[in-house]
DNA sequence: TCCTTTAGGCTACAGATGTAAACTGTTCTT
DNA sequence: AAGAACAGTTTACATCTGTAGCCTAAAGGA
């Protein structure tokens, strides 16, 4: 399984993957339907789109016959996590924290998922900081307590 | 203060943004200098990323005389928001909850934040489903509980 | 086998993005 | 006032993205 850290998945593309990953494997008439569906794109766009992830080292294309068949080579958690970090890296270390709060809020979050985040968030406790810096910054023009 | 929502604001404008929030207000000679400390950029780069983002409404220009200031019309947190909340919007819903997981683990957090995430999550597990469908394909192809 | 669907591959093309040079109109110096 | 230093504005340009048409080589049907 290829590091999801190092293929680029645009917007559009992000679509497709959630529809390989959701199917598992598929072959693009069932694809391109579903994107069509989904998105209204023609036939076009998706193979377009589909050729790209293969490129990339995100999707492979297998079989011997016509057909073929498309499956994942990049996993959904990991791309998914490295989509997460790669958004929280750019953003401000202070504002993490409300970040999270904010979707957490905001998602749909089973009794599991719930249960989950409350056992991370106890272990994490234990040895947290007082308080996170700005890291926007460098050096001397350290950033006020509140930006 | 403009809806964050309405405007799209790049990585390497994101960049830029930061380094305004933080600073608060500033001259385009200290913005200028700092991306060049942060991101090597040349001082142009940083006058085009600049005049973009006050052409998109996410900073203003203001003052009489030539150096101008400039500071930030959207929001920090407002725009964090809005780009977690994208990021998630383009993900599988069944999904969020390991995502966020991940993204807890994996940030700096401090204790106030923790206890602030805490009190969320208790709130919210009062009516939280068993679980969370998967929202990937429409109707009929619903996906399996585990994709 | 010949023709018609297709699946897959190549080409296109406008708009967004990252990055920066060049130009112009001001302000500060001497 | 003349030149230097600088702030702000235009233009540039390669690459990436979103979206899609057209062409060609297989597969299936008559």
């Amino acid at each position: 399984m290829i590091d999801a850290k190092n293929v680029t998945i645009t917007d559009s593309e992000w679509e497709v993957m959630r529809a390989i990953w959701t199917m598992g494997s598929t072959s693009s008439r069932e694809l391109i339907d579903a994107m069509n569906e989904l998105q209204g794109w023609s036939d076009s766009t998706t193979k377009t789109l589909l050729r790209r992830l293969i490129k990339k080292g995100a999707v492979e294309q297998t079989g011997e016959s016509r057909p073929f068949t498309f499956k994942p080579v990049v996993g959904e958690k990991e791309s998914m996590s490295a989509a997460a970090d790669d958004l929280f890296d750019h953003m401000c270390a202070m504002r993490a924290g409300s970040t999270i709060a904010q979707v957490i809020k905001t998602r749909k979050l089973s009794k599991s998922d719930i249960a989950e985040l409350q056992q991370i968030l106890a272990e994490k406790a234990k040895d947290a900081p007082e308080m996170v810096n700005c890291n926007c910054l460098p050096g001397k023009m350290t950033c006020e307590d509140d930006h």
